[in-house]
DNA sequence: TTGAAAGCGATACCAT
DNA sequence: ATGGTATCGCTTTCAA
């Protein structure tokens, strides 16, 4: 007994041929342009293709013709408008290499990177973007596949990476508000890691290069919401903080708005600095003072690595595989 | 005469094979963590792989099984945060479906969104995203690969799309500016495109319909420095207006700047209207009054939408397809 | 100009 | 538990 409603099978260039009454040879010099074919023909295969909905196979395509590359992108959120950038550019350095950019957001959770990773391995011919997991996991879990990591705070032995050095930068920051006047300066960092973050051993080490002992830290979700929060607690328990440095602009943002709230004048009576330099900070009033990364070259030096590593070209020199934080000051500080 | 430095050929599943003294299959189970093999021979083939840096060919395992989604997402600026919004939103919905989600950016260009289809139709299993070029030209160049297509003008006969109506949206926000005495209302559209937009049609709408006659209308680079300019230049021809409307958030945060160094107290003396509902509005000031369009629904549906034509259940009902903007008023206007 | 046959690199089914 | 063989859908020689 025969089932109606037949599978829908795939339609093959096999099939496309019989339609035609020619070889698949032929099939597949039509479809793709090569010569050595008549024009008659060409277009009856042309036809019959568009007839029967056929689409080849992007993987026996992918198969016989070894030649396009696809990237993985990892971002932990691409809300943030730091990881957009990262996100575009890299997206802009793949596209003049011919590059097609698989993106996942890991939401910032482990758990996600743990599943992306997973799969990601068996989707693309190399991974780029930020991990939190140990360096052997991410081995383990991609099984050979190369990876570039971004901002990673230990310049990863066994993989690729792209460094953010943003010592000088807060050193330069803590400057500026100590020469402000400022000598009792807390830092919001972010909440999502049982660690603290690398941005606020930074902070430590400018305080300590200023002569000031450590100020408060107060943690925050990673949102404007967070930073409203985080400040207003840091100064219901340290009234005497004039100044605070931030995890990034997005908290740093909420913290100014926390401030005014508190009817704190700024920079006046609490300045603030944000870490990231988001053009969104030249938005917001008062302007921020931030540390500020070049997210477009981390995107672009992100996508290079990866294709050196692809081509077995050697890797980057250290230095250029390093981008360096510049305070940016605006009016927040 | 040999040549040295030989070709890095790929490793195959059988050099691992040969490696380890086994057949393919055997490498396959192991590699697969399928049941029906020694623990002993798992461990060496594993060995082997690791040893050889075996990487299995996504092509040749996507051929056989035929089970993994990827679809395309187009976007026309990334940086945009509307359009973040809306990819994070379909990646979410992907990843819920186990799909893989390959990102184009085309810059808001033609030439690169044709580029982008060219190459598109042979990588993906379905396309999502905006277009700005003609239906039956975008048809031709993805070669019946299912399309999506987001917020686009007319809503599309032979495609899929996920509709955007603004006309309730807009006829309130300017029953708004009404309702605050303006008589006098200028729009900022954007430049891209040789016609007007969409939003401008609603605009001149909204204006008759509350008895007004069309405003003077200045188009803008979709930048904030756009919206400063278009606003500096339109209110030097056209002093006389005390309210604008403008193509989107990012514009109407340009005009609000411009206003105020102007001079003109916002809302009295000049109320601005943006279009998007961003949250970044909410961080300016004053806080921006927009019309308001649910960006993460937009990208949620458009995933459904193409999951039901690759399913080949039937495309979302004409109700839950469009997606209405709303008044969302702030402190602008 | 067209067609036949040989892979590309993996998995699945059926033996052993 | 392991191996042989067919197969996935296409492109690329090589003949005709």
């Amino acid at each position: 007994m025969t089932q109606s409603g037949a599978q829908a099978r795939r339609v093959t260039i096999d099939d496309v041929a019989r339609h035609a009454g020619v070889s698949r040879q032929t099939v597949s010099r039509a479809l793709n342009d090569k010569g050595e074919i008549g024009d008659a023909t060409k277009q009856r295969v042309l036809d019959s293709a568009q007839e029967l909905g056929y689409r080849p196979s992007r993987f026996a395509r992918g198969l016989v013709r070894q030649d396009t590359t696809s990237i993985g992108l990892v971002i932990p959120d691409l809300r943030n408008p730091f990881f957009t950038e990262v996100a575009a550019a890299a997206l802009e350095a793949a596209r003049t290499r011919g590059w097609h950019v698989v993106v996942y957001d890991t939401a910032d959770s482990p758990d996600e990177e743990r599943g992306t990773l997973e799969v990601i391995g068996s989707q693309v011919d190399a991974v780029v973007g930020y991990f939190s997991r140990p360096e052997d996991e991410i081995d383990r879990l991609v099984r050979g596949v190369p990876v570039v990591l971004i901002g990673r705070e230990a310049p990863a032995a066994r993989f690729s990476s792209i460094v953010v050095d943003g010592s000088e930068g807060v050193e330069r920051a803590v400057g500026h508000l100590v020469s402000a006047g400022h000598r009792r300066i807390g830092m919001i960092d972010h909440a999502g890691r049982a660690e603290p973050s690398i941005r606020h051993a930074w902070y430590e080490t400018a305080l300590a290069a200023h002569g000031l002992e450590p100020g408060p830290v107060r943690r925050a979700a990673q949102s404007v919401a967070g930073g409203e929060r985080a400040l207003e607690e840091l100064l219901a328990e340290h009234p005497d903080v004039t100044a605070v440095f931030t995890f990034n602009d997005i908290i740093a943002i909420g913290a100014l708005r926390a401030g005014r709230r508190l009817g704190r004048r700024i920079p006046q009576d609490l300045a603030v600095v944000g870490f990231d330099g988001l053009q969104l900070g030249a938005l917001v009033e008062p302007a921020l003072t931030s540390v500020a990364l070049d997210a477009h070259r981390l995107g672009t030096l992100a996508v290079e690595q990866a294709a050196r590593l692809l081509t077995a070209t050697g890797p980057l020199d250290p230095e250029s595989e390093t981008v360096r934080a510049e305070l940016c000051v605006r009016e927040s500080a």
